[in-house]
DNA sequence: AACCCAGTGATTGACGCCGC
DNA sequence: GCGGCGTCAATCACTGGGTT
C-alpha cells in the first residue's frame, strides 16, 4: 500500500536563528541567506525552538503576502540521537486532515460520508467554527451529522503524543461546544500528530489541567477521539496511521 | 447571476508604556 | 522593579458592496 498521504514541491531548508513577534521567524538558509518567515502556529510550540535546529519552509509567490516564506518544519533530536521531522504549520494540519477524510481512511470509524464543509459556525454563541462539518451517506446507518476538531500535536514526552502544549482557554470551550452538540449529532476529536516517533496520544494534563478534565468529560459523554499520526518529509507526507489513547502516562 | 476586491475578525506571544 | 493593560505582528477565510 502506498501509504503518501500528500506531495508538494521540495521545501527548502535552513536553520532556526529566532522566533519573534508571535508570527515571524528568522531562518538562515543553507546558501548562507537570512530570510524571515511566517510563523502559522499559534502555540508556545514546547521543544521545538532551538535555536540552530533544521528547518523547512515554502515559498509562496502571492503579490498579497509580505512575507513569501512560511515554516513548515523543524527538526528535533531524540534521547538517541534519532532525528525526527515536525510538521508545525497549523493550517497545513487542517488540510492534511481533510484530504485522509476524502480519502476515506476513516470509514471504519465514521462510515461513508456525502459531504465536507470546512469551518462551519456553531455553538452558543455562534461564534465558534467546527473544523469540519461532514453530512454521513443516506446509506449510512448512522445519519447524525459528525463535529471534527482538528488539533495539530507536536508536543510529546516518552512516547506519548501530547494536546495541548499550554493552557488553552479556546481547547476547553471547543471540548465543552463539542460535547454540547451530542446526542443529536456526532462529535469527533482528531489530534494531527504531525511526527512519528510517538506509540500513544494522550492530553497534556500537565500543560492545562482544566483542558484534561474537560477531555475526560467529553470522552464520556461519548466524543470520538482519532489521533492520527504522520511522518513529515521535505516534499511529502506519509500515513502512520492511529494511534491509541493512553491516560495518566 | 457571477465575479472581484477591499475590509475585517480570529489567532496569541512579545513588548512598551503607565502607574505605583 | 514590577504588574497590568493595550497594541502589534502576518495570514487566511469570510463578508459585503460594487461592477460587469
Amino acid at each position: 500500500m502506498d501509504d503518501r498521504i500528500i506531495n508538494f514541491e521540495p521545501l527548502i531548508e535552513g536553520v532556526l536563528i529566532k522566533r519573534y513577534k508571535r508570527f515571524l521567524s528568522d531562518i538562515k538558509l543553507d546558501n548562507g541567506e537570512i530570510v524571515t518567515a511566517h510563523c502559522a502556529n499559534t502555540g508556545p510550540m514546547k521543544g521545538l525552538l532551538n535555536e540552530g535546529a533544521k528547518v523547512r519552509i515554502s515559498y509562496s509567490s502571492s503579490p498579497k503576502r509580505k512575507l513569501s516564506w512560511t515554516w513548515e518544519q523543524v527538526e528535533v533530536t531524540g534521547i538517541n540521537n534519532e532525528k525526527v521531522w515536525v510538521g508545525i504549520n497549523t493550517l497545513f494540519a487542517n488540510k492534511l486532515i481533510k484530504t485522509v477524510i476524502e480519502k476515506n481512511l476513516l470509514k471504519d470509524k465514521l462510515g461513508d460520508i456525502a459531504t465536507i464543509q470546512s469551518e462551519v459556525v456553531y455553538g452558543q454563541d455562534k461564534k465558534s467554527r467546527i473544523d469540519f462539518l461532514l453530512t454521513p451517506k443516506i446509506s449510512n446507518p448512522d445519519n447524525r451529522k459528525i463535529f471534527i476538531e482538528v488539533k495539530n500535536t507536536t508536543w510529546k514526552k516518552n512516547k506519548i503524543a501530547l494536546f495541548p502544549d499550554t493552557e488553552t482557554k479556546r481547547g476547553q470551550k471547543h471540548l465543552i461546544e463539542l460535547k454540547g452538540v451530542m446526542p443529536e449529532s456526532k462529535s469527533v476529536l482528531v489530534p494531527c500528530i504531525t511526527r512519528k516517533d510517538v506509540d500513544f496520544f494522550g492530553p497534556g494534563d500537565e500543560a492545562d489541567p482544566i483542558y484534561g478534565d474537560l477531555f475526560r468529560d467529553s470522552i464520556d459523554a461519548g466524543m470520538l477521539l482519532i489521533p492520527c499520526c504522520f511522518e513529515f518529509h521535505k516534499d511529502h507526507i506519509t500515513w502512520k496511521g492511529f494511534k491509541p489513547l493512553k491516560l495518566d502516562g
